[in-house]
Parts: structure tokens; C-alpha cells; sequence
RNA sequence: GGUCCCUUCGUCUAUCGGUUAGGACGCCAGGUUUUCAACCUGGAGAGAGCGGUUCAACUCCGCUAGGGACUGCCA
């Protein structure tokens, strides 16, 4: 669905196009740092940069952020691009990489010491600390006394580079999401740019890099409201112009706790594993804190018309199995039988087993039948089960029990008979011969239809008979019937 | 401790000073029925508390309570 979507964004987006609402050009950006799983937090708020970008023409950019050399791995790096890729959330610029920016970050600190909006701290580890405690205990944030000094006074010794931050006034974060949100400047620490290492810190980082790249438009979790602050006012220590602030709220297990595992997931990975589709994903997640009146259901290219941040919740959203559920299913309905097949055979397969061409052939047949039940296609997989076996079928004692039963065992034999003189295969005419069947026995199709549908299945989950045999094939139902028919009680 | 954010049915949400507070998922009941699911019909179900402002408050303001984030030479 987002693949046809997305060639009539991408006219959308092109040069000389431009939004009317807008006199910039706007552009979005997720920034992920690769320390592990990519967090479905992490995922909601790409779709929602990704959504705003659809919805302005604008431009969706990805920015690994591995500053923290220690925890970024390569591998945490492809997590982010394959789940990136299997939601349909690709930039539309080849990704930056923070680290490879590391020399930019300190010429940008150099300018700022020369602009005298920040200075060299000489404090010790152990100073620090003292600060730190004397400072909370006073209802103080840490200041350093080398804010004021001058170079000259400069000790030979180890230093970081600190903002120089105001000390009166206030600083406005006019949030899109939260609203207007004011913070005393006398409440802002001067945060450390260069550490003693002389590597950037991530907030300075943050700040020269989404300039930089031109963002526009800032949109992350709301952890990071407070930082919004503080990178304020590293903008105007630069020069520059603040982008524009939009704070997402968390998303919580459906307890209402910080998402953890014991939620059942938390990475989109997980997700994928569980059975879920990415569109279902899509729309679920954006109908997490966001929504445009009663529509529920929606495609990707109706949510980039109608996505605008200002319309997000501030609350946080609780993660609710059972709606998400009710999507995925509503999109396992709507997928093609051949991808659900592709999906359902490389579930099989991570169960080790074996698919040969026939079982191929046999899971495109069977899936319309079964697709309707299933929430998950791990749920789709296991409805396939019955197709897949191979004759003579392994029965359960209760089918086993049903088959052999000696009234309901001849009835099944005259109803072979019926079957086989079906004058076509297909439900409308199975479900007549099944009707016609009851009626010249004088029964009604419980007497038989359970007896059926073991014969059919040996007791594994499977569809309405007419559904179940169309599925299988003359043949193959024919021959597991009489299978059923020869077994012994 | 300090700063900041959040608070409508169980859950996601609509409402944007005047509504019988709407929808969806879930739940309950009934229907359909050869299992399960799906499907159809109906039902129960909410403004955290307390004070203001106003002719009128879910909506604006304040306080309280509860939840959360930040307060790192992590990001």
C-alpha cells in the first residue's frame, strides 16, 4: 500500500512544488541512536516526521546519532535501517552519520568561544560534584566559577567547553504539540559541549547537525522538552534560528508503565516476528496520539493529506493488543493471497518445515479460506496446517472418535457419493451439495458436518466445509475422506 | 529536592464555553451457524478531586492528588 502511495508523494515533493501553507520548504527527521533494538516509540515518531513531511511536500531525513562510541554497534545500525525499511519509512536522503561530523561539532564550539557563548571549565571531577551537591541542595543548577574568568587564567590542565548560557530571562518553547512551555533561564544549566576529550556532546551535536541537514521541523519524544531548552539556547549562542518544536508524548504498556518487555514487545522487530503487517503498524501508530475526527481505518496516503501536528495529543497513549489485533486483521483481509502466502510460507519454514512446490501451490489455494479469523499471520499459518499435511492424515483421538462412529461413518460414505457427483467445485455449489445432503438425510448438517471437517483436517483447525474443500481440491478431499472412511475405531 | 509535561468510557480518541458528551477496540446480550473466527443487531460504560471566572464549563484560571520526563563529560 505505501509502495503505490508513494510515487504520487514523491511528485509531490518535487522541485518547484511548493506547499502553500508553508514559505520554507520543510524538513523532518528521525534520529536514532544504534544502541540495540529499534524501540516501536523510536518507529511512532518516524511515521510522524515521515507523515508531516508527506503532508507539507516536504523532505523526511535519517540521522544515526553513534556519538556514544561505546554502546553503537554496527549491527544496532542495520536494526534501524530494516525496520525502517519494513514500516515503509525511507528517507528521502541517504542517512547521516553523527560521528562523522565529530570535526564540524568542535568548529562549531570554536566559533562559539569566539562569539563568547562559551567558555573553558577547569573544574575537577571532584569540584563537581561538590557543586553538584551544594547546587541541589540550594534549589540551584551547577554553575561553575570559570564561566567568568578569561583565558589567561587558564590552568594547565583538563577541560571541557561549557555554554555559556544566560543567567536572567526566560526562554519560550513554542511547542506544537504542548504548547507555549517557558523555562527561567536561571533554571538551565551551562551544559558541556566538548568533553575533556575534546568529543561533542549530544546536545551540541543535536543542534549543528539538525541545522545543518536545514530542519525545519524538530518532532521527538517528549523526554526531550526539557533538552529543547537548553539546545535554544545553543542556537542562539551560534546565531541560528531555532527550528520549529513538537514534543510526542510517550507511548506506555497497557498498563500505563513506561513499554517494557514484560509488555510482550517493544521493538519493531518483535512486532514483525509477532504476525503483524506493516501497513496495520502504520495505522495503528498513527491513530496512537493522533487522529482526524472518527476515521479509524485509513491508508498512507489518506494520513499524509490529513496529518498535522497540531492536531497530536498531549497524553500520553497506552499500547492496546486487542485494537492493534483488529487492524492487523483488517489488513490480513485486504493483503494479496500470493504476499499473505510468501509471509505464511517463511513462517512454516522458521517452524522447519519442509515446503515443497505442492505445499506452495496448496497455501495460495487455502489462504482466502482461512484469512478472514486470523489476527496475526502466525494465527494465518496455523489455519494452513490442515492444507499442508500430507495424506493419510494423522487423526486426534476426538476426530479420530467423530470419523468412526458407526451411524455417522455410513452417512459420510453416502455423503462421499454426493461430493463426488458435485457438479462443480466451488462454494456455492459444495455448500448446495452439503445443504441438498442434510435434507434427503433428514438431519441437519450437525450430524455430519463435525465428521467432515475431521475427515478433512484430522482434528487440525480448519474453515467452513464448503471453504475447506474448495481449498483442498476434488482430489485431495475425496481421498481424505476415504482415508477417514477405512480408518479403524 | 528543583524544573517541565500529562489527566474524557477498561483502552485509543471526538468535543475546541451552550451536545441526550460522539466514534473505534474490548466487554455483555441476542442473531447467523458444521468448529473457531468473522459477520449482523442491541446494550452497559467517561469529563481525577476541590475551588474560581461566566448567564453557561469537559472546554478558561488556580490548588490538590496521581502519572511521567529531565536534572550525566548517555543519547
Amino acid at each position: 500500500m505505501l509502495r503505490g502511495a508513494a510515487p504520487a508523494f514523491a511528485a509531490a515533493a518535487s522541485p518547484g512544488f511548493s506547499f502553500p501553507m508553508s514559505d520554507k520548504s520543510v524538513v523532518t527527521r528521525i534520529a536514532p541512536s544504534p544502541t540495540g533494538a529499534m524501540h516501536i516509540g523510536t518507529a511512532r515518531t518516524a511515521l510522524f516526521n515521515w507523515l508531516y513531511a508527506r503532508h507539507t511536500g516536504g523532505k523526511f531525513l535519517l540521522r544515526i546519532e553513534d556519538t556514544d562510541r561505546e554502546r553503537s554497534t554496527e549491527a544496532a545500525v542495520q536494526v534501524i535501517f530494516d525496520g525502517l525499511a519494513w514500516l515503509g519509512l525511507e528517507a528521502d536522503e541517504t542517512p547521516v552519520f553523527q560521528a562523522s561530523r565529530a570535526e564540524r561539532h568542535t568548529t562549531a564550539v570554536d566559533e562559539m568561544l569566539a562569539r563568547g557563548s562559551a567558555y573553558r571549565d577547569y573544574m575537577t571531577p571532584d569540584e563537581l560534584e561538590a557543586e553538584r551537591t551544594h547546587a541541589r541542595a540550594e534549589g540551584r543548577v551547577v554553575r561553575s566559577s570559570w564561566r567568568d574568568l578569561t583565558p589567561n587564567d587558564a590552568p594547565d590542565r583538563p577541560f571541557v567547553v561549557r555554554l555559556k548560557a544566560p543567567l536572567t530571562g526566560a526562554t519560550l518553547i513554542d511547542d506544537q504539540v504542548k504548547g507555549p512551555v517557558t523555562f527561567q533561564n536561571k533554571d538551565l544549566d551551562d551544559l558541556i559541549l566538548l568533553r575533556t576529550d575534546g568529543t561533542p556532546t549530544y546536545n551540541l551535536a543535536v543542534v549543528v547537525d539538525d541545522h545543518e541537514m536545514g530542519v525545519t521541523h524538530v518532532i521527538r519524544g517528549d523526554d526531550h522538552l526539557n533538552n529543547a531548552a537548553r539546545q535554544t539556547l545553543i542556537y542562539q549562542g551560534l546565531g541560528w534560528t531555532p527550528p520549529v518544536w513538537a514534543h510526542l508524548p510517550l507511548i506506555h504498556g497497557p498498563d500505563g508503565t513506561k513499554l517494557s518487555k514484560r509488555h510482550g514487545a517493544q521493538a519493531v522487530s518483535e512486532f514483525a516476528d509477532m504476525g503483524y503487517l506493516p501497513e496495520a503498524m502504520r495505522n495503528y501508530l498513527a491513530k496512537l496520539g493522533w487522529g482526524h475526527g472518527d476515521d479509524e481505518i485509513f491508508d498512507d496516503a489518506q494520513a499524509a493529506l490529513w496529518f498535522d501536528i497540531k492536531d497530536v495529543v498531549g497524553a500520553p497513549a497506552r499500547l492496546d493488543w486487542a485494537k492493534l489485533n483488529h487492524l492487523n486483521n483488517h489488513y490480513i483481509r485486504l493483503a494479496e493471497p500470493a504476499r499473505l502466502a510468501a509471509l505464511v510460507a517463511d513462517i512454516h519454514r522458521s517452524r522447519d518445515l519442509t515446503l515443497h512446490d505442492d505445499h506452495l501451490t496448496a497455501l495460495a489455494h487455502v489462504i482466502p479460506f482461512v484469512r478472514d479469523g486470523a489476527k496475526t499471520t502466525l494465527e494465518l499459518a496455523d489455519a494452513t496446517v490442515f492444507a499442508l499435511a500430507r495424506r493419510p492424515l494423522g487423526f486426534t483421538d476426538k476426530a479420530r472418535e467423530l470419523v468412526t462412529n458407526p451411524e455417522t461413518r455410513e452417512r459420510l460414505g453416502r455423503l462421499r457419493h454426493a461430493l463426488a457427483a458435485a457438479p462443480a467445485w466451488d462454494v456455492a455449489t459444495l455448500e448446495g451439495v452439503n445443504r441438498g445432503f442434510a435434507e434427503a438425510e433428514g438431519v441437519g448438517m450437525g450430524k455430519f458436518g463435525p465428521a467432515l471437517r475431521a475427515a478433512l483436517s484430522g482434528g487440525a483447525p480448519a474453515p467452513d466445509l464448503a471453504g475447506a474443500l474448495v481449498a483442498l481440491g476434488k482430489d485431495e478431499s475425496l481421498g481424505r475422506l476415504d482415508d477417514a472412511l477405512s480408518l479403524n475405531g
